[in-house]
DNA sequence: GCATATTAGTTACAATTGAAACTAAATTCA
DNA sequence: TGAATTTAGTTTCAATTGTAACTAATATGC
Protein backbone atom coordinates (compact mmCIF):
# COMPACT_ATOMS: atom_id res chain seq x y z
CA UNK A 1 0.00 0.00 0.00
CA UNK A 2 1.80 3.80 -1.23
CA UNK A 3 1.04 5.98 1.76
CA UNK A 4 3.09 9.43 2.14
CA UNK A 5 4.41 9.62 -1.96
CA UNK A 6 3.11 12.70 -3.40
CA UNK A 7 -0.81 12.69 -4.23
CA UNK A 8 -3.85 13.53 -6.64
CA UNK A 9 -6.00 13.55 -4.12
CA UNK A 10 -5.84 14.35 -0.26
CA UNK A 11 -6.39 11.87 1.94
CA UNK A 12 -5.30 12.63 5.69
CA UNK A 13 -4.46 9.22 6.74
CA UNK A 14 -1.85 9.27 3.62
CA UNK A 15 -0.50 12.58 4.55
CA UNK A 16 2.85 12.55 5.75
CA UNK A 17 2.81 15.50 7.44
CA UNK A 18 -0.22 14.01 9.59
CA UNK A 19 0.89 10.95 9.73
CA UNK A 20 4.34 12.12 11.74
CA UNK A 21 2.10 14.32 14.00
CA UNK A 22 -0.25 11.51 15.19
CA UNK A 23 2.45 9.30 15.74
CA UNK A 24 4.86 11.83 17.18
CA UNK A 25 1.67 13.07 20.18
CA UNK A 26 0.86 9.52 20.66
CA UNK A 27 4.35 8.60 21.70
CA UNK A 28 5.34 12.40 23.21
CA UNK A 29 1.74 12.11 25.03
CA UNK A 30 2.58 8.40 26.52
CA UNK A 31 6.34 9.72 27.29
CA UNK A 32 5.02 12.67 29.35
CA UNK A 33 2.70 10.45 31.48
CA UNK A 34 5.52 8.70 32.38
CA UNK A 35 6.96 11.67 34.70
CA UNK A 36 4.28 14.12 34.27
CA UNK A 37 1.80 12.36 37.26
CA UNK A 38 4.64 10.87 38.89
CA UNK A 39 7.03 13.89 39.68
CA UNK A 40 4.41 16.94 38.70
CA UNK A 41 6.63 18.23 35.87
CA UNK A 42 5.25 19.03 32.44
CA UNK A 43 7.33 18.58 29.25
CA UNK A 44 8.66 22.04 29.16
CA UNK A 45 10.33 21.55 32.77
CA UNK A 46 11.70 18.25 31.95
CA UNK A 47 13.39 19.49 28.61
CA UNK A 48 15.05 21.88 30.87
CA UNK A 49 15.85 19.71 33.39
CA UNK A 50 17.36 17.44 30.79
CA UNK A 51 19.70 19.85 29.05
CA UNK A 52 20.87 21.07 32.66
CA UNK A 53 21.46 17.30 33.91
CA UNK A 54 23.68 16.87 31.44
CA UNK A 55 25.08 20.59 30.82
CA UNK A 56 25.17 22.60 33.73
CA UNK A 57 25.70 26.04 33.74
CA UNK A 58 23.82 26.66 30.27
CA UNK A 59 21.93 30.00 29.89
CA UNK A 60 18.20 30.08 29.16
CA UNK A 61 18.85 31.42 26.02
CA UNK A 62 21.11 28.14 25.28
CA UNK A 63 18.51 25.65 26.09
CA UNK A 64 16.22 27.47 23.73
CA UNK A 65 18.75 27.30 21.21
CA UNK A 66 19.45 23.47 21.73
CA UNK A 67 15.73 22.44 22.55
CA UNK A 68 13.84 24.19 19.57
CA UNK A 69 11.46 25.68 22.51
CA UNK A 70 10.38 28.98 22.89
CA UNK A 71 12.07 31.59 24.41
CA UNK A 72 8.77 32.57 26.38
CA UNK A 73 8.32 28.46 27.15
CA UNK A 74 11.55 28.28 28.68
CA UNK A 75 11.43 31.53 30.19
CA UNK A 76 8.62 29.96 32.62
CA UNK A 77 9.73 26.56 33.28
CA UNK A 78 13.02 27.88 34.21
CA UNK A 79 10.85 30.24 36.94
CA UNK A 80 8.53 27.19 37.70
CA UNK A 81 12.06 24.46 38.40
CA UNK A 82 13.28 27.43 40.56
CA UNK A 83 9.94 28.18 42.42
CA UNK A 84 10.30 23.84 42.90
CA UNK A 85 13.51 24.12 43.81
CA UNK A 86 15.15 21.68 41.19
CA UNK A 87 17.52 24.69 39.94
CA UNK A 88 19.30 27.61 40.77
CA UNK A 89 20.21 30.93 39.47
CA UNK A 90 23.64 32.55 39.09
CA UNK A 91 24.02 35.94 37.50
CA UNK A 92 26.79 35.67 34.36
CA UNK A 93 29.38 38.44 36.05
CA UNK A 94 30.41 38.69 32.06
CA UNK A 95 27.09 39.59 31.01
CA UNK A 96 24.99 40.13 33.71
CA UNK A 97 22.23 39.66 30.95
CA UNK A 98 22.41 36.44 31.63
CA UNK A 99 21.79 33.36 34.44
CA UNK A 100 23.52 30.56 34.14
CA UNK A 101 21.73 27.32 34.87
CA UNK A 102 22.48 24.87 37.66
CA UNK A 103 20.16 22.11 38.91
CA UNK A 104 19.93 21.87 42.57
CA UNK A 105 20.62 18.23 44.64
CA UNK A 106 17.10 17.86 44.54
CA UNK A 107 16.85 18.38 40.46
CA UNK A 108 19.83 16.34 40.00
CA UNK A 109 17.62 13.55 41.99
CA UNK A 110 15.09 14.08 39.72
CA UNK A 111 16.85 13.90 36.76
CA UNK A 112 18.55 10.71 37.99
CA UNK A 113 14.90 9.41 38.46
CA UNK A 114 13.67 10.04 35.32
CA UNK A 115 16.29 9.82 32.82
CA UNK A 116 16.58 5.73 33.09
CA UNK A 117 12.47 5.99 32.66
CA UNK A 118 13.19 8.06 29.35
CA UNK A 119 15.55 5.59 27.87
CA UNK A 120 13.81 2.80 28.97
CA UNK A 121 10.64 4.17 27.18
CA UNK A 122 13.06 4.55 23.81
CA UNK A 123 14.57 1.46 24.36
CA UNK A 124 10.60 -0.47 24.66
CA UNK A 125 9.93 1.94 21.60
CA UNK A 126 12.67 0.72 19.24
CA UNK A 127 11.97 -3.05 19.63
CA UNK A 128 9.22 -2.25 17.66
CA UNK A 129 11.83 -1.58 14.49
CA UNK A 130 15.20 -3.14 13.08
CA UNK A 131 18.51 -1.84 14.17
CA UNK A 132 18.08 -0.95 10.74
CA UNK A 133 15.30 0.51 10.37
CA UNK A 134 16.15 2.84 13.69
CA UNK A 135 19.52 3.83 11.97
CA UNK A 136 17.56 4.68 9.06
CA UNK A 137 14.62 6.92 10.46
CA UNK A 138 17.64 9.02 12.41
CA UNK A 139 19.23 9.60 9.25
CA UNK A 140 15.37 10.26 7.90
CA UNK A 141 14.94 12.86 10.62
CA UNK A 142 18.30 14.72 9.83
CA UNK A 143 17.21 15.13 5.70
CA UNK A 144 13.56 16.26 6.68
CA UNK A 145 15.00 18.83 9.21
CA UNK A 146 17.97 19.78 6.65
CA UNK A 147 14.90 20.77 4.29
CA UNK A 148 12.79 22.28 6.77
CA UNK A 149 16.37 24.97 7.37
CA UNK A 150 16.18 25.29 3.71
CA UNK A 151 12.23 26.94 3.91
CA UNK B 1 27.49 8.88 14.51
CA UNK B 2 24.61 6.53 15.95
CA UNK B 3 21.72 8.20 16.74
CA UNK B 4 18.45 6.84 18.64
CA UNK B 5 19.86 3.70 19.73
CA UNK B 6 19.04 3.10 23.06
CA UNK B 7 22.02 5.10 25.34
CA UNK B 8 23.42 4.93 28.20
CA UNK B 9 22.95 8.56 29.21
CA UNK B 10 20.16 10.82 28.03
CA UNK B 11 21.15 13.11 25.07
CA UNK B 12 18.29 14.97 24.04
CA UNK B 13 19.78 15.91 20.85
CA UNK B 14 19.76 11.66 20.03
CA UNK B 15 16.61 10.94 22.30
CA UNK B 16 14.03 9.59 19.33
CA UNK B 17 10.81 10.58 21.12
CA UNK B 18 12.27 14.62 21.27
CA UNK B 19 13.71 14.25 17.80
CA UNK B 20 10.74 13.17 16.33
CA UNK B 21 8.43 15.97 18.38
CA UNK B 22 11.40 18.91 17.26
CA UNK B 23 10.80 18.02 13.11
CA UNK B 24 7.45 17.13 13.31
CA UNK B 25 6.58 20.67 15.08
CA UNK B 26 8.60 22.49 12.56
CA UNK B 27 6.84 20.85 10.02
CA UNK B 28 3.03 20.84 11.52
CA UNK B 29 4.11 24.86 12.04
CA UNK B 30 5.47 25.64 8.11
CA UNK B 31 2.66 23.79 6.88
CA UNK B 32 -0.13 25.49 8.99
CA UNK B 33 1.30 28.78 8.07
CA UNK B 34 0.74 27.80 4.37
CA UNK B 35 -2.99 28.29 4.87
CA UNK B 36 -3.72 30.09 8.76
CA UNK B 37 -2.48 32.91 7.93
CA UNK B 38 -4.41 33.20 4.18
CA UNK B 39 -7.67 32.00 5.28
CA UNK B 40 -8.12 32.10 9.24
CA UNK B 41 -8.62 28.71 9.69
CA UNK B 42 -6.49 26.94 12.17
CA UNK B 43 -4.87 23.36 12.28
CA UNK B 44 -8.39 21.67 14.00
CA UNK B 45 -10.50 23.04 11.37
CA UNK B 46 -8.42 22.52 8.58
CA UNK B 47 -8.38 18.95 9.62
CA UNK B 48 -12.11 18.73 9.95
CA UNK B 49 -12.71 20.04 6.45
CA UNK B 50 -9.88 17.60 4.74
CA UNK B 51 -12.11 14.75 6.47
CA UNK B 52 -15.01 15.86 4.95
CA UNK B 53 -13.61 16.91 1.61
CA UNK B 54 -13.54 13.78 1.06
CA UNK B 55 -15.71 11.99 2.95
CA UNK B 56 -19.22 14.05 3.32
CA UNK B 57 -21.39 13.29 5.35
CA UNK B 58 -19.41 11.93 8.91
CA UNK B 59 -20.18 12.84 11.80
CA UNK B 60 -18.18 14.58 14.68
CA UNK B 61 -18.00 11.26 15.93
CA UNK B 62 -16.49 9.90 12.94
CA UNK B 63 -13.73 12.58 12.72
CA UNK B 64 -12.76 11.81 16.07
CA UNK B 65 -12.13 8.21 15.21
CA UNK B 66 -10.26 9.23 12.28
CA UNK B 67 -8.63 12.11 12.90
CA UNK B 68 -6.92 11.53 16.37
CA UNK B 69 -8.06 14.47 17.79
CA UNK B 70 -10.24 15.32 20.98
CA UNK B 71 -13.69 15.20 21.13
CA UNK B 72 -13.90 18.86 22.51
CA UNK B 73 -11.44 19.75 19.69
CA UNK B 74 -13.87 18.32 16.47
CA UNK B 75 -16.66 19.69 18.57
CA UNK B 76 -15.35 23.55 18.69
CA UNK B 77 -13.81 22.85 15.14
CA UNK B 78 -17.10 22.28 13.77
CA UNK B 79 -19.13 25.31 15.42
CA UNK B 80 -16.50 27.39 14.39
CA UNK B 81 -16.70 26.25 10.38
CA UNK B 82 -20.57 26.20 10.65
CA UNK B 83 -20.39 30.04 12.35
CA UNK B 84 -18.05 31.08 8.87
CA UNK B 85 -20.85 29.02 6.85
CA UNK B 86 -18.08 26.43 5.63
CA UNK B 87 -20.52 23.21 6.66
CA UNK B 88 -23.83 22.56 7.22
CA UNK B 89 -24.92 19.78 10.24
CA UNK B 90 -28.00 17.59 9.50
CA UNK B 91 -29.52 15.67 12.22
CA UNK B 92 -29.44 11.96 11.61
CA UNK B 93 -32.89 10.77 11.73
CA UNK B 94 -32.05 7.60 12.49
CA UNK B 95 -29.88 8.66 14.99
CA UNK B 96 -30.72 11.54 16.59
CA UNK B 97 -27.50 12.44 18.95
CA UNK B 98 -25.83 12.22 15.51
CA UNK B 99 -25.36 14.90 12.93
CA UNK B 100 -24.12 14.78 9.65
CA UNK B 101 -21.14 16.85 8.48
CA UNK B 102 -21.08 18.22 5.29
CA UNK B 103 -18.82 21.13 3.68
CA UNK B 104 -21.13 23.64 2.29
CA UNK B 105 -20.16 25.07 -1.69
CA UNK B 106 -17.72 27.82 0.76
CA UNK B 107 -15.97 24.88 2.60
CA UNK B 108 -15.39 22.71 -1.13
CA UNK B 109 -14.18 26.11 -2.51
CA UNK B 110 -11.59 26.38 0.78
CA UNK B 111 -10.72 22.49 0.50
CA UNK B 112 -10.37 22.89 -3.54
CA UNK B 113 -7.60 25.74 -2.31
CA UNK B 114 -5.90 24.45 0.67
CA UNK B 115 -5.99 20.44 -0.49
CA UNK B 116 -3.40 21.28 -2.96
CA UNK B 117 -1.65 23.83 -1.00
CA UNK B 118 -0.84 20.63 1.27
CA UNK B 119 -0.28 18.63 -1.20
CA UNK B 120 2.49 21.07 -2.97
CA UNK B 121 3.84 21.30 0.45
CA UNK B 122 4.28 17.34 1.10
CA UNK B 123 5.48 17.07 -2.71
CA UNK B 124 7.99 19.21 -1.63
CA UNK B 125 9.24 18.14 1.85
CA UNK B 126 9.17 14.64 0.13
CA UNK B 127 12.04 15.82 -2.24
CA UNK B 128 14.20 15.54 1.15
CA UNK B 129 13.98 12.06 1.08
CA UNK B 130 14.41 9.32 -1.58
CA UNK B 131 11.39 7.15 -3.06
CA UNK B 132 13.37 4.02 -0.67
CA UNK B 133 13.19 6.24 1.96
CA UNK B 134 9.52 7.83 1.63
CA UNK B 135 8.63 4.10 1.75
CA UNK B 136 10.33 2.92 4.62
CA UNK B 137 9.28 5.64 7.01
CA UNK B 138 5.68 5.09 6.32
CA UNK B 139 6.39 1.52 7.06
CA UNK B 140 8.41 2.77 10.25
CA UNK B 141 4.98 5.36 11.54
CA UNK B 142 2.80 1.83 11.05
CA UNK B 143 5.11 0.19 13.17
CA UNK B 144 5.38 3.07 16.06
CA UNK B 145 1.79 3.27 15.92
CA UNK B 146 1.32 -0.47 16.19
CA UNK B 147 3.85 -0.34 19.54
CA UNK B 148 1.74 2.82 20.73
CA UNK B 149 -1.45 0.49 20.30
CA UNK B 150 -0.02 -1.96 22.09
CA UNK B 151 1.10 -0.16 25.25
C1' DG C 1 31.91 58.57 23.08
C1' DC C 2 27.33 58.49 22.30
C1' DA C 3 23.16 57.20 19.74
C1' DT C 4 21.26 53.08 17.68
C1' DA C 5 20.58 48.37 17.31
C1' DT C 6 20.76 43.87 19.19
C1' DT C 7 20.36 40.34 22.75
C1' DA C 8 18.65 38.00 27.29
C1' DG C 9 14.92 37.46 29.62
C1' DT C 10 10.21 38.72 31.56
C1' DT C 11 5.41 40.25 31.66
C1' DA C 12 0.71 40.97 29.90
C1' DC C 13 -2.76 39.38 27.23
C1' DA C 14 -5.48 36.61 24.35
C1' DA C 15 -6.19 32.25 22.17
C1' DT C 16 -5.95 27.12 22.41
C1' DT C 17 -6.33 23.30 24.85
C1' DG C 18 -8.11 19.22 27.60
C1' DA C 19 -10.33 17.18 31.77
C1' DA C 20 -14.54 16.81 33.93
C1' DA C 21 -19.21 17.48 34.32
C1' DC C 22 -23.23 17.82 31.85
C1' DT C 23 -27.55 17.02 28.40
C1' DA C 24 -30.02 14.30 25.43
C1' DA C 25 -30.72 10.23 22.82
C1' DA C 26 -30.13 5.26 22.22
C1' DT C 27 -29.07 0.70 23.90
C1' DT C 28 -28.97 -3.12 27.23
C1' DC C 29 -30.88 -6.42 30.03
C1' DA C 30 -33.61 -8.10 33.85
C1' DT D 1 -41.41 -2.42 29.71
C1' DG D 2 -38.40 0.52 32.24
C1' DA D 3 -34.11 1.36 35.16
C1' DA D 4 -29.24 1.49 34.38
C1' DT D 5 -25.59 2.08 31.06
C1' DT D 6 -23.53 3.78 27.05
C1' DT D 7 -22.89 7.06 23.34
C1' DA D 8 -22.86 11.78 20.76
C1' DG D 9 -21.92 16.07 21.51
C1' DT D 10 -21.55 20.48 24.34
C1' DT D 11 -20.25 23.56 28.08
C1' DT D 12 -17.48 25.07 31.92
C1' DC D 13 -13.26 25.91 33.91
C1' DA D 14 -8.51 26.03 34.67
C1' DA D 15 -3.99 25.28 32.74
C1' DT D 16 -0.76 25.89 28.72
C1' DT D 17 0.65 28.28 25.11
C1' DG D 18 2.44 31.92 21.88
C1' DT D 19 2.56 36.89 20.20
C1' DA D 20 3.74 41.24 21.22
C1' DA D 21 5.35 44.64 24.03
C1' DC D 22 8.48 45.55 27.48
C1' DT D 23 13.09 46.17 30.60
C1' DA D 24 17.81 45.88 31.18
C1' DA D 25 22.34 45.00 29.50
C1' DT D 26 25.64 44.72 25.75
C1' DA D 27 27.43 45.51 21.10
C1' DT D 28 27.89 48.41 16.94
C1' DG D 29 28.75 52.30 13.95
C1' DC D 30 29.68 56.90 12.99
Amino acid sequence: MAKSKPHVALHLEHFLPYRLSVVTNRISGALSRHYADRFGIGIPEWRVIANLGRLPGLTANDVVERSAMDKVTVSRAVAALEDKGLLTRERDEGDKRKSRLTLSAKGQAVYAEIAPLALGFERDLLTALSPEEAALLDRIIDKLNAKMDSL
